[in-house]
DNA sequence: AAATATCGGATTGTATACAATCTTAGTCTT
DNA sequence: AAGACTAAGATTGTATACAATCCGATATTT
């Protein structure tokens, strides 16, 4: 939470958060001008605001023509499922290699947090996701390789949220989510690492099937 | 080979290619009046062109301390190898599913040119690794996942250009990697995707071992 | 002599101005 | 009426100027 040292910085983070929460949707034109009337600054922070969303693909910049926020064809989100799916289930490898025990009780506690949370009932899925994204990150940390976190968390983690976001989920899904964290979560305590990556793997799999019959349920109501 | 469109895009290419080719070294403080006087422009290109680079890792920069060229530290180095054989293994496998018969026969074609290149024995080995490069490359576009693409020769590949130039070969790799290529692709030919996974995996793992045995060698001599 | 403080120069971050390119609306031609 | 051309406006790319921050050398203190 240490506050942005740069202006670009805080431009950036602000139409971060804008566009994995889809105030800014797909396609939509991301004038420098317009920008800087909304977000304050001049010109040069906004640009370098523009090109650090272009790295992370959450904008797509043309020459002379600018920017837009990134719109995800259903092909390339598939490719993207699938480099997470095999990126993820390493990490899960990895972390049931690495982990510290001090690190797996935690995750314990996470999982007994989302049983609460799932049993109240609130209806909240969007806390559920947020829970959700934070098993997964820190089984990602939990691999102790800087890059895989890099990519995963740096790269694809919020195009991920942001398709997410805009997708409802499905209601016995948190319930399902939840057994199939809790029987990872067994393997890694077991430093099983085959059966982690095994389970982890038919875990994101399933949530991209979640995913792709409520892209499909969207489209049809177009 | 499109020309540029913009200033920017020049620099950027300039300074990719000196700093894979080790030009400029790791470590090297890249101050914008230095390389607006060397590459011409003016600071804002110059700007948006270290930005670039450092979306792809290839400099680190510091709010109000400027850039630098990378410096990967050993463990850094490992864990990129570690993702890059998760990744490409994964690369091989959709490619032994996907690839074209095509493509296939290119491959071939490929070895052949490789055979005959070792057989000259110039020990030119910048063409030796510039063709083992090539070779990983068709593979990769042959899995058609573009985000594969992108991530692999997009942000893996320079680096690990970077410090494949830097390191010398021993006499006898070249004659093994090209041994490990052929039956990677009789593996692609034959649609076994599961051997072609394995002996990628297994060919990178070798290469990473001949690696840090250079870099081993070369820490002594310092 | 070692450590700290301070000041000046250099470098980066930001703002503004100008040039090049694209987009769009309108007109003209077929 | 459809399509191509043209010109004006808007937008991006580039250059320059100013402000904020950092780095290093010198001076001061213990």
């Amino acid at each position: 939470m240490s506050e942005p040292q740069t202006l670009a910085d805080k431009v950036f983070s602000e139409l971060t958060t804008a566009i994995v929460r889809g105030e800014l949707r797909p396609g939509t034109k991301l004038s420098e001008q317009t920008l800087v009337d909304r977000y304050g600054g001049s010109r040069a922070p906004v640009r370098e605001a523009i090109q650090k969303l272009e790295a992370r693909h959450l904008v797509v910049r043309i020459p002379h023509a600018g920017a837009r926020v990134v719109a995800l064809t259903l092909s390339e989100l598939r490719d993207i499922y699938e480099v997470r799916l095999e990126l993820e289930s390493m990490a899960c490898r990895l972390a049931a290699q690495r982990m510290s025990d001090a690190e797996i009780a935690e995750l314990y506690g996470l999982l007994a947090e989302h049983e609460a949370s799932i049993a109240a009932e609130q209806g909240q899925s969007y806390y559920q996701k947020a829970g959700d994204l934070d098993f997964h990150y820190r089984i990602i940390k939990g691999s102790q390789n800087s890059r895989l976190h890099q990519m995963l968390c740096g790269e694809l983690y919020h195009l991920v949220r942001m398709y997410r976001y805009q997708t409802s989920t499905s209601a016995k899904r948190p319930q399902q989510a939840l057994q199939e964290h809790q029987r990872i979560v067994e393997a890694i305590a077991a430093r099983d690492a085959e059966l982690a990556e095994l389970l982890m793997r038919r875990h994101i799999q399933a949530s991209l099937t979640n995913l792709e019959t409520r892209l499909a349920e969207e489209e049809g109501r177009l």
